[in-house]
DNA sequence: CAAATGACCATAATTGAATTATGGTCATTT
DNA sequence: AAATGACCATAATTCAATTATGGTCATTTG
């Protein structure tokens, strides 16, 4: 394996471990079987070699998005499953569940910058899917940027705030239910 | 005016004004003109002369966003200008505003429980005017509190926060041609 | 004598000086 | 030419000393 992939292994496995804050570019070093000195050949600061991790979650949860769509299935269960995809990834996946702490509890502006762009690039491909719902005519022109963030929102809310505030999670189905009678309804042709 | 509400009186100005964890017992007591022993004599601890004096504020909102509704508008029409009047107390009410950037900021507990507390009365208050709705047949039967949810993460998300990322704010028409043509024509009958 | 008061106390919060840790550099080594 | 790690300026942390604060209660007041 070459130099600059090991360097990124090893940050992608002390950021997941340990968060951006607490991630040192020694640790890193040590890690990646490196001087400390090489890190800086190929990044020029911790920050850029933090987004360049940060560039590789999100490919990886944009394939598993893509990967929950099922050929031949409607608009509103893609959208459905990817947008699950996506909320599952958010907890599960150790980075983005370690970057989400420290964005709150530390709020390290790095990390919090790295979240809303996160965030901005989920709803960009909300808006990709929808503006190729339409062009395929499954969906209703729209004001693609507005539904896809209400969409999104809709989503969060349901499934990752409503837990905090009603001691249990709403089930699957009962998202589905509102939803569809809903957002989705007015958006399928 | 009896001590009480000279008490009282005080400590909203300076909870409005310095916030929850900078306002001290001495100060209230001084701004009441009063021995900070007798605020004890009515009010147990700190937390619960803020309790009382977040009671009235959220008494003071409900009653504005009920002034908001106009007798003969439609469900729509009136839930659309009771959550914007509600929005609007949010960021214009000093006590709210201070509460908010202070339980972001400094994330002072007791300030943030109470957050919590209110977005969960106001939650129930949509929902009972969703339940209204229904009695009167102006609103198909649904599940209440998902959808006062819904709405109100609704509101929240396109009136609060879109304007954080997105550079400009939302207008008013876009908001209501949206929600319009999803969550409120699933609601009405 | 009942209500009000503020000096007082235990403890929490703040400060700042000293210490340690860290991001980044660059002369030296490989 | 690429890699390295000792080195440096500065940021972060520690912790002891100091200050501020919530809450009490013996005393005062009307």
């Amino acid at each position: 394996m070459d130099r600059r992939t090991e360097i990124l292994e090893a940050a992608a496995k002390s950021f997941s471990l340990f968060g951006y804050k607490a991630t040192t570019m020694d640790q890193v070093a040590k890690i990646a079987n490196v001087g400390k000195g090489t890190i800086y050949t190929f990044f020029s600061n911790k920050e850029e070699l933090f987004n360049a991790i940060v560039v590789g979650m999100i490919e990886e949860m944009r394939t598993e998005a893509e990967a929950a769509a099922i050929e031949g299935a409607t608009f509103e269960e893609n959208a459905h499953a990817r947008l699950m995809s996506i909320l599952k990834f958010r907890t599960t996946h150790q980075l983005y569940a370690k970057l989400i702490d420290e964005g709150k509890e530390i709020r390290t502006p790095a990390v919090q910058e790295v979240l809303v762009d996160i965030e901005k690039q989920i709803v960009e491909f909300i808006v990709e899917k929808i503006q190729k719902g339409i062009n395929r005519g499954e969906v209703k022109p729209c004001n693609v940027e507005m539904v896809a963030y209400l969409l999104f929102k809709s989503y969060m809310a349901l499934v990752i705030d409503w837990g905090k505030t009603h001691g249990q999670e709403l089930d699957q189905t009962e998202i589905i239910d509102l939803l569809s009678s809903t957002i989705f309804k007015s958006l399928i042709i």
